[in-house]
DNA sequence: GGGAAGCATGGTACCGATACCAAGGCAAGC
DNA sequence: GCTTGCCTTGGTATCGGTACCATGCTTCCC
């Protein structure tokens, strides 16, 4: 690079292709924007010339003129945690075939980051953004309200959506895990998920975890084995810890762990320490996650499809870009109880 | 949004903060480009007009002027696999503060998707680019090369570099395999790793695969149970459906896999199947993943650091980006061997 | 005391595209 | 024959910032 072999040269213009071409550069924009506006004959020029060049459009220039960036925020607690990275990749796949380019934001689970990074994103004039795991009462829910362009709330089904939402309700599946516990005909329960407390949180772990105390609650059952442990519910290690802890407290023969993730962990903690699952200790995870389906024994869980909530997201987006205003405000996905062999 | 409640107001700009303020547009651009510039009195002046007008500045513009955008585009197969998305969470860390925003593409390891891909980032004008599996001879090369900006080649060591490397040596991973697992003494030595053919492809699992070919010979060992089975070796389904079919060819008493989500679906296989594990057969993995740590047996794996990789990619950027230029081309982190449970 | 130097601020000309309007050419319609 | 209207193309004025240079003062020092 800075090698000196080659001058800095800059990247091509649209002035010259429209000089090598001999039009306008006019006819350039045209020709790459609305080529069936441009005789056949032009067009073939201003291509030949465009290829010959190597010229690729400055879009940062072109949205500074025509208003629209073709940028579409997408802020998320982690990528680490596939569940999320699925959602992106399935919004990605609806968006870019239109011309869409995500700008993904990530906050760490961190209600300080998420305003960070929201203004960071707001710079780049994005046309619309999707938003996960944002604080109910944060100042960058304001800064949501006010940035002018459709803002999606996805991974959950807000009581009071800034605008739109697409998602499910994290409260729901927790009651429903209570429920399908209770069934199951054990003694002792237990719900595990992550701490609300601190600068760091998962919010919507936490009202799993709250629906499951409900549900605990509604089903007549004592709810003391509902244990808050650990920031964040995405990582194996916090399902291990936690299910030690519980042992710790004289243990359970189910439980709910408001992620795949920590139920995995927690699985494998029991294998570690000789408790049979099912037969000891019944698991039921949430997210249906890839790592559910593959462990042994498979783990059961209440299943997202992440995938979809990325598309239906990007297609919502798509419409209302197109002008259109016509769409529900929120969109429930639900979710579905898969029983395989961790709960017996 | 398009309920009419509003108008559909344009988002304050400088000339609106200055009007504000008293002062010229000039001026706030000094006191939010460098403070230092501007009198601690209009400062204040300026900041104020600045926070009432909830004024956030639209870099698109300024990049525009200044012929930096901020933008450094990441390229990389997925981010399913949550290496990458370490990498990128890596990155991000070093370069936000500093001002930077990653702009990440994804590939679906697809070699006619990378052009595309890097088509729509080039678009974008970014200051730097990063890149993970760039086929080498794809005209995505030719397009790196004339970018104009530094390039850095992330997780592999490549011969002839298009510019920068940050990575270290799959090749030499696979030799490392399998020296290692022809000093435990196995009778028959297997590799699993994706195929070689298609048009997507995970080049870098075939390096490892390629280095474990080579390391079999050097050790005087038969290559016969090199098998290529499947496509990416991202997925725990791989690793399942390779020792399924590596049963089906007699089996072996060692193997290596690309992957620790390859190793991982491996083990849970050989326990559906009641082969212990590492009494009846040795798993070695590569890429310490999260996983494997946890699992039980914990995987014997050979390990990188992802998040390392990310952070020594944002640092040398950074230097070259300031216009330094004397940092090393080729950046090795290497890698080492963690013997765990897996192997015995 | 006069010139050099430094500080704070402003004016102007772009950066590279697109929106919008105008204009030339040609075929169709009355 | 002349108007009407479509098709194709070009000219001009921005979009919202920053680079660069100029300006008016104050301060410093020989």
């Amino acid at each position: 690079m800075a090698d000196g072999s080659t001058p800095p040269r800059r990247a091509p213009t649209m002035r010259d292709v429209s000089r090598l071409a001999g039009v306008s550069p006019m006819t350039v924009s045209r020709t790459l924007a609305a080529p069936a506006r441009v005789s056949q004959e032009t067009r073939a020029r201003v291509l030949a010339a465009v290829d010959r060049l190597g010229y690729v459009p400055d879009r940062g220039a072109g949205s500074l003129s025509s208003r629209r960036t073709g940028f579409v925020a997408l802020i998320v607690p982690t990528l680490t945690n596939p569940n999320f990275a699925d959602t992106a990749a399935g919004l990605t796949a609806v968006l870019r075939p239109r011309g869409y380019q995500p700008l993904i934001g990530v906050t760490g689970y961190s209600v300080a980051e998420e305003e960070t990074v929201l203004r960071a994103m707001l710079s780049r004039r994005p046309d619309a953004i999707v938003v996960s795991g944002m604080h109910r009462s944060s100042r960058a829910r304001d800064l949501l309200a006010r940035a002018g362009v459709p803002v999606v709330e996805i991974w959950d089904r807000p009581e009071a959506p800034i605008d739109r939402a697409v998602g499910f309700s994290n409260y729901e599946v927790g009651r429903l895990a209570a429920r399908t516990l209770a069934g199951l005909g054990a003694a002792r329960i237990a719900g595990l998920g992550p701490e609300r407390i601190g600068e760091v949180r998962d919010f919507r772990g936490e009202e799993r975890l709250r629906g499951f105390r409900d549900g605990l609650a509604e089903a007549g059952r004592a709810d003391d084995l509902v244990l808050h442990h650990g920031r964040a519910a995405g990582a194996f290690a916090h399902g291990a810890e936690a299910l030690a802890e519980l042992v710790a407290r004289g243990g359970a023969e189910a439980v709910f762990l408001v992620s795949d993730i920590s139920a995995f962990g927690a699985l494998m903690e029991c294998q570690r320490r000789g408790i049979r699952v099912p037969q000891d200790v019944r698991l039921l995870g949430f997210g249906d996650f890839e790592i559910g389906r593959q462990c042994v024994p498979r783990l059961s869980t209440i299943a997202v499809d992440p995938d979809e909530i990325g598309r239906r997201t990007g297609a919502l987006l798509l419409g209302l870009l197109d002008g259109g205003a016509g769409e529900p405000a929120v969109i429930d996905l639900g979710f579905r109880l898969l029983l395989r062999e961790s709960t017996g």
